[in-house]
DNA sequence: CTGAAAGCGCTTACAG
DNA sequence: CTGAAAGCGCTTACAG
């Protein structure tokens, strides 16, 4: 239509400087006229690849039991591939608990879409999955989880958010901290926030008070046993936003008065820190940690490795109206 | 590898019954053992479309700030599209207020590579998406959003919707009912559940109370100014959980108990509503307008057309903790 | 700077 | 039930 040959369409297209003015003009006015768009299966067999990642947030049970939490790292990891010309397909991947398999056929595992797997570890990972993903000999990066023998993966150093929170909560006075938590699971954020809370407490010669060593599933009864210690403690930190809904709620009920009477603070994804949330939060750079695993991805896939070992990321404190000095005693 | 030609091992691996057991066993057995997955840009060329959708969240302003409150849908869209052997890309468009454009250039728009495309109507929507979508040529379906000129959408009665929540306070006997809001943008919800809030109230006999007929955007300040009303309310009904959070918030700072001296309830997404939170709230059906939104879909582009009109969606209540009888007066 | 030919890896349509 | 040929729509590599 544009009185050219299909090859200058296609380096015109694609932005190649090797054609002249005229026939550019020419074909950029017929693909405006026509709203020619070229088709992306054809690019990708052609070229050999797909300028296009998978995005797996994996969980158990069926799919109707959806967990939105984690959509801040696929949020961010879509926008910034798309600053570096990859597209995502995201692949729903659920587990049966019965069967430790996945429900149905993923597509992910049936055919060749893309060109590396982005995973979000959300807390549990099944052994089945790391084994079938390495089978599909493509690069891998996992996001909110530390390397295993080999993996390439981006992580945030708990501990120190943990001890950045803590400190907080001392330098307004506090003494006696308690920590609301859920014990089982095994990911490492559940491990080191405990830790670096209590290596806090400790270097500042105190202990815990209001922790559970193992919180069982009644996390509402978990806060009732937390107000009823008795001296009560005069600040919580909540492993997550969960935990300190129902500890605000348990509050509210009381008429403890937050935070004239009970401090609390959280630990929070960074869409939940947004500067409407009135809550005091350590927020967990999941942001970054997308953006940090979509460009090593990329690099992975372009290059064959990363040039530089990945280092942990760490959290940013944002002080909000939950938390406020210890009164008196 | 099989010893058999390419064109029986694609009749085994897409499930055609016209081969022999002998030679499908062969087929299986060495794509086994050599992890064959077959490419899904040269199915999608030779078959002529892809088996996938693309789906939208479209918004205003930078990358950085994510909103990840419309997961649900994409979540759930992703796992009704896989039972119906499709898969999603998943597209950030994001808009730039000062020139009413997309940031970049959105892949959607320069390259075909998705049968139809999904798109959540996140509030505000401005005009150059419609255009631009319609120009692309292919089925599109809107979630989250009332049919405008021929298009097809999923929505949710929102007026029944308000008026269940109210009815449920009314029956607790509340007769001061607040409700607090966000009066800008124009999406069906926010006119919706202020008007079937005024409903039910009205064939009651009472007018509403504690509502400001233009909050600004201090949503912190609407908080007080409710708590503020004297009398005050005995139960306020929040259009989202951002201003839910506030109020609990302030009112937790008061002292004020909730729900004994104050019953408090709001308009959650389904995944917002599950077991583990403690408030009262009227579920609005994201996952099922994701899945008829899916389903429609696929059939607009499978069938060119769709079989029955969309009827709207009602959602659920969930009575909590956050609600209680109005205490005599 | 421009274009004709070849080929990416499948599946459809046809032949046996 | 099995297979050889053709072709989907691009881009690469080559020729002018």
């Amino acid at each position: 239509m544009a009185g050219v040959s299909q090859i200058t369409v296609s380096r015109v297209l694609r932005g190649s400087n090797k054609v002249s003015k005229k026939l550019r003009q020419k074909v950029l006015e017929a693909s405006q006229r026509t709203g020619y768009r070229p088709r992306g299966d054809a690019r990708a067999m052609r070229r050999g690849r797909f300028d296009r990642i998978a995005i797996v947030v994996p969980r158990y049970g069926l799919r109707e039991e959806g967990r939105p939490g984690y959509f801040g790292y696929v949020d961010t990891a879509a926008s910034e591939l798309a600053d570096l010309d990859y597209s995502m397909i995201f692949e729903p991947l659920c587990l049966n608990p019965e069967t430790d398999d996945f429900y149905g056929f993923p597509k992910l595992f049936t055919e060749i879409a893309a060109d590396g797997v982005l995973v979000v570890n959300p807390g549990v990972v099944p052994p089945v999955l790391p084994q079938r993903l390495k089978a599909m000999g493509c690069p891998i990066v996992w996001l909110n989880q530390k390397p295993d023998d080999g993996e390439i993966a981006v992580w945030t150093d708990e501990i120190q958010n943990a001890r950045i929170l803590t400190r907080h909560l001392l330098e307004l006075g506090h003494r006696r901290i308690g920590y609301m938590w859920c014990g089982h699971g095994d990911h490492y954020s559940m491990r080191e926030r405990k830790e670096g809370y209590v290596l806090e407490l400790k270097e500042r010669g105190l202990a815990p008070c209001g922790m559970q060593e193992h919180p069982g599933d009644d996390w509402a009864e978990q806060a009732r046993w937390i107000l009823d210690q008795n001296p009560r403690p005069t600040a919580v930190i909540c492993y997550y936003r969960a935990l300190y809904d129902l500890l605000l709620h348990e509050s509210a009920r009381r008429g403890i008065r937050v935070p004239e009477d009970l401090s609390l603070c959280l630990f929070a994804s960074t869409w939940e820190s947004s500067p409407l949330r009135p809550f005091t939060c350590l927020a967990v750079p999941e942001a970054e940690m997308a953006k940090q695993g979509a460009r090593c991805l990329v690099e992975l896939i372009r290059e064959g490795s990363i040039s530089e070992p990945m280092e942990p990321l760490v959290g940013k404190l944002y002080p909000g109206g939950t938390t406020a000095r210890a009164s008196e005693e």
